[in-house]
DNA sequence: GCAGCGCGTGCAAACGAGTGTATGCACACG
DNA sequence: CGTGTGCATACACTCGTTTGCACGCGCTGC
């Protein structure tokens, strides 16, 4: 029993000052250790549970688990993940939390990750990707397992560069194109967009108008996905039909503007995101126009409030949950082997009352 | 120069895989202690910076931090933790990211955390307590400098007495009460309520309902504050006008229809926080009634949709950003050595389109 | 009865950085 | 010329965990 009094051991207990409470100072292996008579190197081969090489007593395993319960014991994750084991940690990181539509994403991946037993990092990269590039080398000096990128990231190719001969698996969603490099899970823009263009040109409308920024992330395939569909339905492309818009609230009101100010307004409006195409609603409330009986509006992604908008917005679900269970699998999942595949997941069309048909007298602007 | 090519480092050289690129292995102290010619210890005091207690020429300073700077070194944050050092990591655990309004001070907490050099790592409760406890645990395990919680926390009153004497500071935010004991930021919901009231009564709404989660977090402040508010303005207190609800859109959307379902509904509803404001908008307009010819809605803490729902929510605005800076400020800020004060910040009513004078002919139900 | 085998366990060397203490060296002074 | 002083640097141990290797004991087979 009390045979394992070493030498270098009794020294430890002396030195730190007290085996304490339990509550105040985390306790070590060893001191689960020296409480179970055992040595230390058991005591990590018991709790770690891992498929070690020699072979371990039951009774002693149960009674290192044991003794680890009682004084309450949590591996110390520095340590671990110094010794080049696994840290459990998945990075995030995102352009824009206030974003709604990556704060679900964010939301989904936290679940999905701690369903799988790992932490979340986030880094915040405020937009600005020169801090996105910082936040990559702090979540990698972090040892995360895995890196997840939320948004666009193209604008910056260095980093996709240095992410390429990273050590650590990395995974893009809604980077915007497949054209890297890096691992990818992507959704169908395509598809999306089309299904929302034909749903509004089964209802008459011709004059379909596109507002949206340009060159970010998913976007830009929607806008192609939006010229693609119009052209296929035989629709004449008008530039004044697609305009530059901010994607946040504010640009979504400052685009119905300026479409609905123009002499020949259009009777429906496509918008690449959820917030842009709130934001018209709200513009188009404000100056009077009824939505859909003067102008449809249509949105992208399906965040929470696009289903309690007035009125409730028309717009593609995006397979949120889908998507990052597919990333989590390429970098820490079963399938973590293959890092060159990039899944296309496809996207759903949700109507509701946003979009109807087009108007026998169109509203001219204001 | 090549001089201090002792025996322990040599072999550690031919141990290691070559010198490698740098590109995939990241260099370590022990590699710039190599190049430079100097010791690993001296490496590490030159680069922590701290006011060393043996001083160390400025040559070898410079030939230190050169050689770093040429090997692209970043220091290992495990090995800094695992020493007891600081490790600049924030936890924050939230019991639900999704709430927009949540995820906006996530975003301010990571926006103000990286400003002063800090990760944020983030803790998904998903609504349950059970996961708040055991991320505590987590984040506790992994050295956060700091921890702050966002939301409310005291149907766990153990977690409540765990944290008080753990090592690490903590802070609540938004967590309905200052009487726990723990270091809280809260904002002055009395007033911020009182205000919104204040502002119907003045437009002469004397049937007032209130909708909300009981006993969750800052809305029970809010609950009281606003029965408090038809007191002082002797208005009658209808038990059919306080109705339970949760806190999510569709929470709001069944408010509003058991309230406009009553025999004598109220010309006007205040909700305690806007995502529910904006689910009642929603309901609102779906039975016909236009809000606020019809009644009135006000919503609390401003959430960036608000100011584009349609109608323009009246609301009250969160001081977020100074309140996280506030709790930054008591756990690792320069104040961070007050652990017993808790700051009240105030809030400020937003007044928009969704509040309006009193119906004069208040519509009943559907 | 002894060699050998296999099972259970402990030893010790990492991992990367931080830090108290020792050591070497140069200079100045007696 | 010897010694004292102070500066610059190196050594060695520490954190908590993982893991390759070796060691001891008991049983079995010849």
């Amino acid at each position: 029993m009390a045979r394992a009094s070493c030498k270098a051991g009794h020294r430890r207990v002396v030195t730190r000052t007290q085996p304490q409470r339990g509550s105040t100072v985390a306790p070590t292996m060893r001191d689960i250790a020296l409480a179970t008579g055992v040595s230390q190197s058991t005591v990590s081969r018991v709790l770690s549970g891992t498929p070690t090489a020699v072979p371990i007593a039951e009774a002693t395993r149960q009674r290192v688990t044991e003794t680890a319960e009682r004084l309450g014991y949590r591996p110390n994750p520095l340590a671990r993940g110094l010794r080049g084991a696994s840290t459990m940690l998945l990075g995030v990181i995102v352009r824009d939390v206030t974003d709604p539509f990556f704060a679900g994403a964010i939301e989904a991946a936290s679940l999905e990750a701690n369903r799988r037993g790992y932490n979340v990092v986030l880094g915040h990269a405020h937009q600005s990707a020169d801090e996105a590039v910082a936040l990559w080398g702090i979540l990698e000096a972090r040892h995360c397992d895995a890196l997840l990128f939320l948004g666009d990231l193209r604008d910056r190719p260095e980093l996709i560069e240095d992410l390429k001969d990273t050590s650590i698996p990395v995974v893009a969603l809604w980077h915007g194109s497949r054209e890297s490099g890096i691992p990818t899970v992507s959704v169908d823009n395509r598809a999306g967009m089309a299904s929302v263009v034909d749903h509004l040109a089964r209802m008459g409308h011709q004059r379909i108008a596109f507002a949206g920024p340009k060159r970010l992330g998913d976007i830009t395939e929607r806008e192609d996905a939006y010229l693609q569909s119009l052209a296929r339905h035989r629709l004449a492309r008008r530039p004044e039909y697609l305009v530059d818009a901010a994607n946040d609230f504010a640009g979504g009101v400052e685009a119905l503007d300026v479409l609905m100010d123009l002499s020949r307004p259009p009777t429906a409006i496509v918008a690449p995101t959820d917030v842009l195409a709130i934001g018209m609603l709200h513009a188009a409330q404000r100056r009077g126009l009824r939505v859909p009986t003067d102008v449809s509006i249509s949105g992208f992604d399906d965040i929470p409030v696009a289903a309690v908008s007035v009125p409730a917005l028309t717009t593609v679900r995006m397979p949120t949950q889908a998507m990052v269970v597919a990333a989590l699998d390429l970098v820490i999942g079963p399938d973590a082997a293959v890092t060159d595949s990039h899944p296309v997941l496809q996207p759903e069309l949700v109507i509701r009352a946003s979009t109807g048909p087009v108007p026998t007298h169109p509203a001219e602007g204001a």
